[in-house]
DNA sequence: AATATTCCCGTTTTT
DNA sequence: CGGGAATATT
């Protein structure tokens, strides 16, 4: 079409040659195998501009990013390029939950669905177990979700899932996870899950509503693709079915969700699905140093089975990676909190600089020495701050006043704050409930007939007029709903005056009001629904707010997409990362293969320096236990890194106890744990199990030899790196 | 019915 | 270690 030149013109200025190619390509399927780094980025908001500057315009692209926060940014990008308003570009979640309000009466669900957090759905699942009379102790809560997730992510209703099911255990999972269904029918609530199994759904479904899609968005965008689930990857192509518009972005290399459904063939297998795809392949790395890209490069070609990439780049070499040997995680966060502080003092920013850890139980030491250092620093948790007691509260009520089907805001709210209003009450009026085939909020809310509440019928009929008190928020926007709902509904008086420790409940509660007023802000039209959904689905990122002056701490999975001048990472440690769970997990070398990943991904996250450090002993929940250095440190090419002990010497070298517990107690034995053998000599774990009861390790020696030990009865000795002498 | 206390459990990563 | 649930106490 060729309008609007000039400004065309500008979208390909500074473009390599491969990312020229990505940006122009006009109609039909597009895989874009952008390394870290590569400028995919940059990439993909300039194609989406482009596209909607020659073929197509802004309305008709439809952008999929991997977090809100990332599609903010691109948006925002986008818009700058002046393009038009009306690009849908929101993360595959936020998508679908718009589908599904706009479609509600298609999908058959009610147009003010709640969606459910973790601990809701936790809740919902519990509640589920004890429906089907099964123990929740028997049948953990946790583990039932993640079945019930998987099946999802898989597309597979309760149904679809009890005609699969193999085994009295499945079955069992089967009854619960229908009764799990019924339940958020009932409650007209969706999990996250939900979201895109229900739209992958409706378009396979309703082939009217597919092809009204498909005429809309001509043109897709889908980053992170190696990220997607069957379910996202079912909605993706029916979106693209005839028109074939796709462009997926992505790289193989940095998969890190396979445990939550993410399967790495959607986007190997692309070129398979789309025979005639152009790929486009970004190697050139702008992001890194040569030693930092060295380092993550010879990380990843451990890896077998992957699509090779030559990654590559002309920045200069810079430092080498230092990898940092440290006593104990104490230590190690102490002298990461004095590094900064000498960065700091050499002129760099705290907003340049990361740190990240495999789980949050890491960031604690980091927090107290930061603090103790007086460095400030942010921690990307957006989702715990909604998980606040006080928090919930006000979006339970905010919940149930757009959806009184919501049970579980009901049952959270209903004696918060505190009116008398015992387990006995609840019980009696979930039988009513049950008996007169109403709805729970209904009974409850009914100022006639609690007669059969006896003495408490007057408190529950404060509950009702306090529902009554708020039902106005519904007509506002989210500020003053929010704030009418937090005055109205008892819950300012109540934390007004329990403040505390060092917990400050009302000034989350006043956070939480300028958060609505800013999503004001930002979307004038925005309703309570809108608000709610937006809570809902945000993520741990999503928080973090540039040019705070703060450091960043955060998980690695977090990390993923970002970049910093300064990254450290912490715990590189056996068992930590790569992460394994003591008892279970055989050695899966699919699993391992993600942890390598997952490293590769914060390693590619540095820009100019990369710390990398683990503790000779470690806190974990409590205990401290002997570590083995992660076996990713040992992949690192030599000549790239600088090895760096700050152990104190001796330290720990006598036989004594360690914090009451003996080093050599086989409880501490790991899998990579070092051991000396009489004539095997020196040896490693490889796994650890019980025969008839009683521990056994099968070692490999570095004489070559195998073999199974009994751990009480072989002359086996732990070793520690002081005694080897690395 | 509400609060205080103990104990027991898990134990990655997250939209 | 820390949260949640069961138990004890008022």
């Amino acid at each position: 079409m060729g309008r609007n030149d000039s400004s065309t013109e500008a979208l390909l200025e500074n473009l390599t040659e491969p990312q020229r190619a990505a940006v122009t390509h006009a109609e039909g399927p597009l895989l874009v195998l952008a390394g870290p780094g590569s400028g995919k980025t940059r990439v993909i908001t300039r194609r989406a501009a482009y596209l909607a500057k020659t073929v197509a315009s802004a309305h008709q692209i439809l952008a999929i990013t991997f977090t809100n926060k990332a599609a903010r940014e691109m948006g925002e990008r986008i818009e700058s390029l002046d393009v038009g308003a009306g690009m849908t570009v929101a993360t595959f979640h936020a998508f679908c939950a718009r589908l599904l309000r706009i479609h509600h009466d298609r999908a058959g669900i009610a147009r003010n669905f709640t969606i459910l957090d973790r601990d809701d759905r936790r809740k919902v699942v519990k509640e589920a177990i004890e429906l089907c009379d099964l123990s929740p102790t028997n049948y953990p809560p946790a583990r039932m979700e993640q079945r019930i997730g998987q099946a999802k992510n898989d597309m597979q209703g309760p149904v679809a899932y009890a005609e699969s099911a193999f085994g009295p255990n499945d079955e069992t999972v089967s009854r619960i996870y229908t009764a799990y269904e019924e339940l958020l029918t009932e409650y007209q609530s969706l999990d996250f899950d939900d979201l895109l199994m229900r739209v992958a759904d409706l378009l396979q479904k309703d082939e009217e509503l597919r092809t009204q899609l498909e005429a809309k968005y001509r043109f897709i965008l889908i980053d992170e693709y190696q990220d997607t689930n069957r379910a996202q990857y079912l909605i993706a192509h029916l979106l693209a079915r005839d028109h074939h518009n796709i462009c997926a972005t992505g790289d193989p290399d940095q998969s890190i969700y396979a445990w939550r459904g993410a399967d790495i063939r959607n986007i190997l297998s692309f070129e398979t699905d789309h025979p005639n795809a152009k790929v486009v392949r970004l190697e050139q790395n702008y992001r890194s140093t040569g030693h930092i890209l060295a380092a993550a490069d010879g990380l990843i070609a451990e890896n077998i089975g992957r699509k090779e990439k030559a990654l590559w780049t002309e920045n200069e070499d810079g430092a080498p990676v230092r990898i940092l040997e440290c006593e104990s995680g104490t230590d190690e966060a102490r002298l990461i909190a004095e590094d900064i502080v000498a960065q700091q003092s050499a002129g760099l920013g705290l907003d340049e600089i990361a740190v990240f850890y495999r789980v949050n139980a890491l960031s604690r030491a980091l927090e107290e020495a930061l603090r103790a250092a007086g460095i400030r620093y942010q921690i990307a948790r957006g989702v715990e701050f909604y998980g606040r007691k006080e928090i919930k509260d006000v979006l339970a009520y905010l919940r149930l006043m757009v959806n009184p089907a919501d049970r579980v805001s009901l049952l959270r709210v209903i004696n918060t704050p505190a009116r008398g209003i015992g387990a006995t009450t609840v019980r009696r009026m979930i039988a009513h409930a049950e008996s007169s085939g109403e709805r729970l909020f209904d009974v409850v809310t009914d100022e006639r007939d609690l007669s059969f509440l006896g003495r408490s019928a007057s408190k529950v009929r404060a509950f009702g007029a306090a529902m009554r008190d708020i039902a106005p928020a519904m007509e506002m926007s989210p500020r003053p709903a929010l704030e009418h709902v937090i005055d109205h509904s008892g819950l300012r008086a109540m934390y007004n005056k329990a403040s505390v420790g060092d917990e400050d409940p009302a000034a989350n509660l006043n956070e939480l009001i300028s958060a609505a007023a800013d999503h004001q802000s930002r979307f004038p039209d925005a309703t309570i629904v809108d608000w709610l959904e937006q809570t809902a689905l945000l993520s741990d990122v999503d928080a973090l707010r540039e040019g705070e002056g703060a450091v960043t701490l955060m998980t690695l999975h977090a990390a993923k997409g970002l970049e910093f001048p300064v990254v450290y990472m912490v715990g590189l440690e056996e068992g930590l990362l790569p992460f394994f769970r003591s008892d279970e997990e055989r050695p899966d070398s699919g699993h391992i293969e993600e942890e390598r990943r997952l490293c590769f991904v914060g390693m590619t996250r540095a820009m100019k320096k990369l710390t990398m450090s683990s503790a000779r002993y470690r806190m974990l929940r409590g205990q401290t236990k002997r570590t083995v250095r992660s076996p990713f440190l040992v992949s690192l090419p030599d000549h790239c890194v600088e090895r760096d002990s700050q152990c104190a010497v001796g330290a720990h070298s006598g036989p004594g106890p360690i914090e009451g517990k003996l080093p050599h107690d086989i409880e501490e034995w790991g899998i990579g744990t070092l051991v000396r053998h009489p004539t095997n000599g020196l040896g490693q774990v490889l796994h650890l199990g019980k025969i008839s009861g009683r521990p056994k390790a099968d070692v490999k020696f570095e004489n070559g030899h195998r073999g199974v030990y009994m751990l009480e009865f072989a002359e086996l000795q732990r070793v520690d790196f002081d005694e080897v002498g690395d």
